[in-house]
DNA sequence: GCCTGGTCTCTACCC
DNA sequence: ACGGGTAGAGACCAGGCG
């Protein structure tokens, strides 16, 4: 019989010495079903030095004993290279890495290849299908597979094959959040249990398992319950905020304490860890939304709360932190709230899930990696998969990974910008400037041609400045890759245009292009990051040359043309925006370049300092453009990044110097009045390294030390809040952490001297307003206000 | 011992 | 654990200062 289901995870198991491929998915008729296929073997690759193949296939055939099945000569690539290799099929996954292990020792082996590839993704690869997408295979009724939770299981008869169709079936979903209360700083699962676990259905059923007891309350009935109401209910996906770090390992902790088993997977067991940091939940998927927090770079500091208000969600006033739980908790006529809050962020979860599942489905189906793991890779490992895929389309042998140390190369031009107001500023800039290089001069690690080596007969492109060669013929790795992503996403947009929006297949269309976009504009950093499989510096210098060649070869027809270029970045020009004039240059840009450019935006006004990255534009729809300003960058107190914005607001807007001055003035003095909250003082930074490494002593490690001292519990990556606090000496010794602080503590003057000022001179000095002085000169701090600080302050 | 200027460290941004 | 180019704050340190 023929089964049809959409592929949501899979894993291998082992019975009777065979492997065996568990493929979990949803079938047509919404079953949940198990899709097992005995037939696959593990394998890998070696290639082979000339004229030694029959010796090599000889002593390969001796491994027998360990566990060798199979020995096949096979024509491969390597680099766009030919290469002898054999292809060595083993008996258990994991017997491969002692098996390649000695086959490397094999006299006329040259290097084993794709030993590193998990059994899984290689049957996905070779099979050609994809997580996330619907398959059809030819099955029979499977005996034996009791224990494992779903409607119906399959043994598979044939190899699998992709089925064209885009629509995604209904999945059960589960947003779970959990509350932990601890009696100092964070809450550690060793010590404090979970006080509430929250779960809401796709459906909208709502669940708060309650702890019971409110000294020490107790955790294991409800983390039972739980295990029990997840099995019930029997999602497809549990989704979470944090699952891989903090919230799965937490219940396991908590269940290991109470001695009862978290099995809340398909198959009985407990949640186990996987690839890249992340958690497997057997049968299910366990999507932990904060691997997407990433893409809101608007979002500065990535709690729940935050995202969700980001996204539309739920607004993120009033909330409860980690370190106010006892306190609600303690307190009968506040726990109802703690409560209430818990099942909020449960509803957060799955507001956050509905804004971003399309994409990370289409991002899973596109990059060929299971929806939970494809989600914790970082970027380059999404590259990096999706194009392990496409080398298995083309013969060839993934390289290993190799240890190669940070080798800088040159990167573009970014222009001194022409600092002051400008009026009517047109912004043109090349169309996915470096996947376009990459496309039209074949660059590519498999077509550079070495210095030492003699041009081929196809004639070669050579990058300017760097000298670099790529073959022109045949069409490199690269370009294939950059072709069918282009060709694929022009497919969808165009199909977007004929289905209205309401359609639901213009939802999975529109995360597919995004997702496809994403990959693209990925490919270039790709090729320059040195932990790359398919590294090679040349690659990388040479796309960064092309497009110092193209920016520069357009300054100067703008030049021609007698357009005033404000400021350029990359692959961006700014000019003073003359229509006829600007159009002519894109079309000269296009015609002689041959490169895509359009104008992008027009700026009504646009003010630039000295520095280069920060400008504000005022957009012909009225809204202001900051753009590495303070007002967009985290590290800055909220009073910093208010005062900047309220002055770029009068400045843009046309109302002058003198009422900004003023609005400074008086923004000020409300601070000296104490009338902006807390809140607004924090200055948060992330700790990018362990504690112990940092080299010089600084505001915000010293502000995680005492939180670290107080309890809390802090990891590479988290972002520290602190506020400045009165007294003498270093920054670093007046920083606090604002859990631990209180406003009267609040270093005022260092905010205004440090901050505001700082942040609103720089819009005003351009403009020839030098706040400091006015502001030292006036009237400001009398005699009077010395007294009412040292009223508060003591 | 204090001030100063230069350099280094650190973070977050732009494209 | 994707690239290079850049701004800016603050720590740190050597040298000047009779």
């Amino acid at each position: 019989m023929k089964v049809k289901f959409w592929l949501l995870d899979l894993n291998y198991e082992e019975k009777a010495e065979t492997p065996e491929i568990w493929m979990w998915g949803i079938g047509e008729d919404n079953k949940r079903i198990l899709v097992v296929d005995r037939n696959f073997k593990p394998y890998f690759y070696a290639t082979v030095s000339e004229n030694s193949l029959e010796e090599v296939l000889r002593e390969i055939l001796k491994l027998k004993v360990k566990g060798v099945l199979d020995c096949i000569p096979q024509d491969m690539k390597i680099f766009g290279k030919p290469v002898k290799a054999v292809k060595i099929v083993c008996r258990k996954p994991d017997e491969v890495g002692e098996i390649a292990k000695d086959v490397k020792r094999v006299r006329g082996v040259t290097e084993v290849y794709g030993d590193d590839i998990r059994f899984t993704l290689r049957y996905l690869i070779d099979m050609g299908i994809k997580p996330c997408s619907w398959i059809e295979v030819e099955c029979e009724k499977a005996e034996g597979y009791g224990g494992v939770k779903v409607d119906e299981v399959y043994l598979a008869t044939a190899p699998p094959r992709n089925v064209e169709e885009e629509l995604t079936p209904n999945l059960k979903v589960l947003a779970l959040w959990i509350t932990c209360m601890g009696e100092a700083g964070s809450p550690k699962p060793e010590r404090d249990p979970v006080i509430i676990i929250s779960t809401l259905s796709c459906e909208g059923v709502e669940k708060n398992f309650i702890a019971k007891g409110d000294e020490k309350p107790s955790d294991a009935e409800i983390i039972v319950e739980f295990t029990r109401y997840v099995d019930e209910y029997d999602p497809d996906i549990i989704v979470s905020y944090g699952s891989n770090a903090r919230i799965i390992p937490y219940l396991l902790e908590r269940a290991k304490r109470n001695r009862v088993k978290l099995s809340i997977d398909r198959q009985r067991g407990e949640p186990h860890t996987s690839l890249y940091g992340h958690i497997s939940i057997t049968g299910r998927i366990n999507l932990d939304l904060f691997d997407y927090a990433e893409e809101f770079q608007e979002v500065k500091v990535k709690s729940l709360e935050n995202i969700a208000e980001y996204l539309g969600v739920m607004d993120a006033s009033e909330i409860i932190e980690e370190y106010e739980v006892q306190d609600y908790w303690k307190d009968p006529s506040k726990r109802g709230e703690l409560i209430e809050y818990s099942m909020k962020n449960a509803k957060r979860v799955m507001g956050i899930y509905k804004a971003i599942s399309d994409f990370a489905i289409q991002l899973s189906q596109l990059v060929g990696l299971p929806l939970d793991f494809v989600g914790t890779a970082a970027v380059g490992f999404r590259v990096e998969w999706f194009l392990i895929r496409k080398a298995h389309e083309m013969g060839e042998l993934v390289p290993k990974r190799r240890e190669i140390s940070y080798q800088p190369y040159a990167g573009a031009i970014v222009l001194q910008p022409k600092p002051g107001l400008h009026e009517n500023v047109a912004v043109i800039d090349f169309r996915s400037m470096y996947p376009s290089i990459m496309l039209k001069y074949n660059v590519s690690p498999d077509t550079y041609i070495p210095p030492e080596e003699a041009e081929p007969e196809c004639g070669v492109y050579i990058a300017p400045e760097v000298g670099h060669r790529f073959r022109r013929e045949p069409p490199g790795f690269y370009r294939d890759v950059l072709k069918s992503l282009m060709e694929a996403r022009s497919t969808i947009r165009e199909k977007l245009k004929n289905i209205t929006q309401e359609d639901p297949l213009y939802k999975v269309l529109d995360a597919r292009q995004k997702a496809i976009k994403v990959i693209s504009n990925a490919m270039y950093g790709y090729a320059g990051w040195t932990g790359a499989r398919w590294y090679i510096k040349q690659v990388a210098e040479a796309v960064t040359a092309w497009g110092r060649s193209l920016i520069s070869s357009a300054l100067k027809m703008a030049e021609e043309l007698n357009l005033k270029v404000i400021y350029g970045d990359t692959d961006s020009i700014f000019v003073k925006y003359e229509p006829e004039k600007v159009e002519k240059l894109v079309k000269r840009v296009e015609g002689e370049l041959g490169f895509e450019a359009r104008v992008d935006k027009v700026y009504v006004r646009i003010l630039f300092t000295e520095a280069k990255k920060r400008y504000c534009g005022l957009m012909e729809n009225g809204k202001l453009d900051f753009v590495g300003l303070e007002v967009v960058r985290g590290d800055w107190a909220e009073v910093a990044k208010k005062a900047q914005e309220g002055v770029l607001e009068i400045i843009m807007r046309g109302g002058g110097t003198g009422k900004a001055i003023e609005y400074i003035k008086e923004y000020i003095n409300g601070m000296r009045r104490g009338e902006k909250p807390l809140k607004e003082y924090i200055i948060w930074k992330t700790l990018t390294k362990d504690l112990e490494e940092y080299e010089v002593r600084a505001p915000h490690v010293q502000a995680a030390k005492m939180l670290m001292e107080k309890g809390y519990t802090l990891t590479l990556g988290d972002k520290v809040g602190y506020i400045i606090t009165l007294g003498s000496g270093k920054l670093y010794e007046k920083a606090k952490p604002y859990q631990l602080a209180s406003k009267n503590e609040l270093d005022i003057e260092y905010y205004i001297s440090n901050q505001v000022i700082p942040a609103t001179s720089r819009i005003l000095e351009p403009l020839g307003v030098n706040i400091q002085k006015i502001l030292s000169s006036g009237t400001t701090r009398t005699l009077m206000d010395y007294i009412k600080k040292e009223k508060t302050t003591t």
